[in-house]
DNA sequence: CTCGGTGCAAATGCTTTGCAATGTC
DNA sequence: GACATTGCAAAGCATTTGCACCGAG
């Protein structure tokens, strides 16, 4: 949504981490905030390129990952080979339903959910960063086609 | 745990799919019950070819893909690039805590967790098939170190 | 001016594939 | 005997790395 607060919230992490401030950086996080729902390094990059941006796949890579220590971007790990990314800001805590038939992602979100994971850390003295909870199967679309 | 009934399951799905009966297939199941926990599939390979048994790599990935459509082989993707896997005979469903220091992993089971799922899937028109939690974080072990 | 960051192409590592040989049915 | 399955090595992909160059601080 707003992206000058995104941008600022990148500006400080790199500051307190006393990294530098590169136009790439602020492009990679531009275009992620573009983009509606999940998609993977390979489509933002040449995302990037037709739009006339000049930046190597290298530079996106480590550009997601810093993002995503930065809380900017999430990073999943379905079913596929590919790491798929996500715009974090502006975007509540949610889970996903993943059509294994058309590949569909259906996000919710459900607060019972989290109270759950909170107690089963506490449970076992584990201290949470992030989570994913991921349903496969076959999505309603899916179903009606047979 | 009864090895005998893992082996049964395997021959019913591999008649009920008119799929051949090979050693292989009998080895690779074997070797994945006398495993605790997780494992990837080049461990398993070395730990068949360790055991003198002689097979492929290609074979290993195959068969842990069959196993898995059998129901008796969990397929994981944690964060990492390696497919893990782990034997689902005999297991209930249980979720993941993945230490992000050591890699440890803490298998845990929660009902409400079963109940919800169902909830947000009837909600949704969704099929589900499997699901995984997977949560981030540091372990109490980790923690103490610093 | 320094050294962190970038670009490029090559390397890496997991997984799949093509094809001839094998062994199940 | 037919043909699914195996083994092997090579190919495929996503991602990472090495190194020369560049440019932010």
């Amino acid at each position: 949504m707003d992206t000058q607060a995104a941008f600022d919230i990148l500006t400080n992490y790199l500051k307190a981490g006393k990294q530098r401030a590169t136009p790439e950086r602020y492009a990679v996080l531009e275009a992620v905030l573009q983009i509606q729902g999940h998609f993977d390094a390979e489509a933002l990059y040449y995302r990037m390129i037709s739009n006339g941006f000049k930046i190597s796949k290298a530079t996106v890579y480590n550009t997601l990952d810093l993002l995503q220590n930065a809380g900017l971007v999430s990073k999943y790990r379905f079913a596929e080979n590919t790491s798929r990314y996500e715009k974090a800001f502006g975007k509540p805590n949610h889970h996903h339903m993943i059509c294994l038939q058309c590949g569909d992602i259906i996000e919710f979100i459900n607060e019972k959910l989290e109270r759950i994971q909170n107690d089963v850390c506490t449970e076992k003295d584990f201290n949470m960063q992030s989570s994913t909870l991921q349903i496969f199967g076959t999505c309603a679309k899916c179903r009606k086609k047979r």
